[in-house]
DNA sequence: GAGCTGTTCTTTTTT
DNA sequence: AGAACAGCTC
């Protein structure tokens, strides 16, 4: 799972109090990853190479602090990107030490949770223009936000469905002082407008969390702060890990963070940099090197890869020197060209099904692609032939109707100043009413003083059977995904009330932000507050819940998301030109693409196949290879049948198979088409009669919706189209 | 509104 | 290359 080899091994409890240097542990890792953990410099960047131990250093970097120099955990900031790389660290130093408290990691998690937590604790959020009890808010729901400021202003802001990215990606500009947006409209009227509603509303966008303790860190410093005991809430170390992918309001954290006196030791690795067009500049590591005068340390040395992977990877290596491998085992890097991808999947499948009759584990096989879209087919055949497989989809509990009601009930209650969230509630179409409205404004008097209570009484108090509809065919699922729900924020939040006797609001509050910040996965991370058991469909069978092992299952995903894990087999598919790399446009794009195949190459322990369609259908992609398999050495290259396209040891195309091939391909096709078409209906889903409609000029067709003054209806082979009323154009047919 | 022409962007995803 | 939008006219 981890970037790592070095394996941590449980301490001897008896050895608890020995220090971290004369451990097992510390004598096995190698000589700059002892560098590393011993260096004391203010500041220190490690140039971490793919696969050296960057996260055990980490580990042991922590333990070296806390074991040896007498560091509390509590005095250290330890700042990741993501949830997943938070919950590792603390996964891994409770391998080791225990008896670790939650009180003692509170400076452990993602940039946003530190900061929120620092904004809930120490930092006068007040001086900011919010309180204490703010609530954390929904990416999504900053962009509605804006959307409602900007029709009650009267606003004229283009590219309203791209306002998100625009906000984001424009906010630098208007702060720097430009007089126009981009595309001279109204966009940087709304930036004050939303600031202020967010802080009237009392809530705060992810962003925000980082920018305001920022500011208020900043402020902090300029005052009483250093002077009045080296500052008792900021850390002594600060540790960052994957730095190279910071952006700037988390590198203006970093520094605000670090005031006069805290140390930084930040590891990463800017040849693995993928994620610059999120707003990463990509040379974030160098540029924190420089910010913070930090000396620059490296892990050259490579633990996972076998020798030939690890020339490969050198070869699209952008930064610093060679990788060095300790293996020095020869395989030879596979490349195969099929017909297309349905020929590619299908003997993708047969190979990964003889790879495993010879005893090699789902689990240790992993197929990248370039795009999303890619997995389809191999959804399809992989299914087809019964190879159980997973495909890493984010499921969370906006996509359950309910609970994202509930979230947002919740979310209202303990913030009463979130009128937008009121309305929404209240509008909901399904579950919405006058009803839930006066109970969450006095949720706080009414229930939320006491120091517990249980997820029946919060059932009935909101009225939730009422408001779920007992007749409807819906409600034993609703019910039971809510009380669910309920009981789990009931159980952690009562024992939050219990340990820090504070009342249930606020702990409704904490866990309600928590879960935003979290994602509100509903997969397999256990440590998320907000967690459901939900299960993908994802046509295998379904084993392996509650607590018993997981079934093995071969990987799907995209080579972004292989970014961290490790495989014993590893295919890539689609290396195209114009797939992979992506047609570009720049050459900073084009850089970005070598870097995201090296990191793809990288995750590969053993076995690497790469695979090109002559074919490849879709996406306007040429039916070459890429340009980067050309950049592989010829010697470590094993081309099977070279120039001809692969064809089948057993059972070679047979006119039934062909026909069976074709089949499976419209039915793909189909899939695909049906899914982009669903997709853009946004809501409304319980359609209780369809109504026939007819056009003079379209024909007959289907009511899709209708208010007061529109009506829309969708044609064959014209698809939807939306009429006045007034003109009296299409005619509703009596059923 | 619909319907036309011209322009811009298109992928990857975490908090 | 095709979708999705802006801005125009009717």
């Amino acid at each position: 799972m981890s970037e790592e080899t070095g394996e941590t091994r449980r301490m001897n409890g008896s050895h608890q109090l020995e220090e971290y240097q004369h451990t097992e542990e510390f004598r096995r890792l190698n000589e700059y990853q002892k560098a590393a953990v011993l260096d004391e410099s203010p500041a220190c960047v490690v140039n971490a190479n793919v696969g050296s131990g960057k996260t055990t250093v980490l580990i042991g970097k922590i333990m070296y602090l806390h074991l040896d120099r007498k560091i509390p955990l509590e005095n250290m900031a330890v700042l990741t990107f993501t949830n997943k790389a938070a919950d590792e660290i603390v996964e891994r130093l409770r391998k080791i030490k225990p008896d670790i408290t939650p009180a003692q990691v509170q400076g452990f998690g993602t940039f946003h949770s530190v900061a929120l937590g620092m904004l809930k604790s120490t930092l006068p959020v007040e001086e900011a223009g919010w309180t204490k009890e703010f609530t954390v808010m929904d990416p999504d729901e900053e962009t509605d936000l804006a959307l409602g400021l900007i029709a009650e202003h009267g606003l004229k802001v283009k590219y309203k469905n791209r306002l998100k990215k625009r906000l984001e990606q424009e906010y630098q500009n208007w702060l720097a002082g430009k007089e126009e947006s981009r595309y001279r409209d109204d966009l940087f009227h709304l930036y004050p407008l939303l600031a202020e509603e967010k802080k009237k509303q009392n809530k705060m966008s992810f962003a925000d969390l980082l920018r305001v303790s920022t500011e208020l860190l900043q402020i902090k410093a300029e005052g009483a702060g250093e002077a009045a005991g080296g500052g008792a809430d900021r850390p002594a170390w600060i540790l960052v890990d994957e730095v190279q992918d910071s952006d700037a309001l988390q590198l203006g954290f970093l520094e605000a963070l670090r005031g006069e006196s805290a140390k930084i030791f930040a590891v990463g690795d800017p040849n693995q940099v993928i994620y610059s067009w999120r707003g990463t500049g990509d040379n974030m590591f160098f540029l924190i090197k420089h910010r913070f005068g930090a000396k620059e340390l490296t892990l050259p040395v490579n633990y996972r890869s076998n020798a030939s992977i690890l020339t490969v990877a050198n070869r699209f290596l952008q930064f610093g020197n060679k990788i060095r491998g300790t293996r020095n085992v020869e395989h030879r890097i596979v490349v195969r060209n099929y017909y297309d991808p349905f020929q590619e999947a299908e003997y993708l499948a047969e190979k990964i099904q003889t790879l495993h009759r010879k005893g090699k584990r789902y689990g240790e096989i992993a197929v990248f692609y370039r795009l999303q879209s890619q997995s389809a087919i191999l959804e399809k055949v992989f299914g087809r032939q019964g190879i159980p497989y997973d495909l890493s989809v984010k499921k969370t509990l906006k996509d359950i109707p309910v609970l994202n009601w509930l979230v947002k009930v919740l979310r209202v209650s303990v913030n009463p100043s979130d009128t937008q969230m009121a309305a929404a509630v209240l509008k909901d179409p399904v579950y919405g009413g006058e009803d839930a409205v006066c109970r969450m404004e006095r949720f706080s008097e009414e229930i939320g003083n006491r120091p517990a209570v249980s997820a029946g009484e919060l059932f009935t108090y909101f009225g939730l059977r009422a408001a779920l509809h007992p007749s409807s065919s819906g409600y034993a699922e609703d019910e039971s995904l809510v009380m669910d729900f309920l009981e789990k924020m009931c159980a952690s939040c009562n024992k939050e009330t219990q340990s820090s006797g504070g009342n249930f609001t606020g702990a409704v509050r904490e866990f309600v932000n928590s879960s935003a910040l979290y994602g509100m996965k509903t997969d397999a991370g256990e440590k998320a507050p907000g967690d459901i058991s939900v299960r993908e469909e994802d046509g295998t069978e379904h084993d392996g819940r509650d607590g018993t092992a997981v079934p093995e299952r071969v990987k799907l995903m995209t080579l972004h998301a292989s970014k961290g894990l490790e495989f014993d087999t590893v295919f890539i598919i689609g290396v195209n030109q114009g797939l992979i790399p992506l047609r570009c446009k720049n050459f900073e794009q084009e850089e970005e693409e070598r870097r995201l195949f090296f990191v793809g190459i990288t995750r590969a322990e053993n076995n690497l196949e790469l695979s090109w369609y002559t074919n490849p259908g879709e996406h306007g992609v040429t039916g070459e290879p890429s340009r980067y398999l050309r950049m592989i050495p010829e010697q470590l290259l094993d081309r099977g049948n070279t120039g001809k396209q692969e064809s089948a040891g057993s059972g070679a195309d047979t006119a039934e198979r062909k026909s069976d091939l074709q089949k499976l391909r419209r039915q793909v096709q189909d899939q695909i088409r049906l899914k982009r078409e669903n997709a853009p209906k946004p809501e409304n889903a319980p359609k209780p009669e369809v109504l026939r409609v007819r056009h003079r000029r379209y024909g007959e067709g289907i009511l899709v919706s209708e208010d007061d003054m529109m009506i829309e209806a969708e044609f064959e082979g014209y698809g939807r189209k939306q009429f006045l009323k007034a003109f009296g154009e299409v005619e509703i047919l009596d059923s």
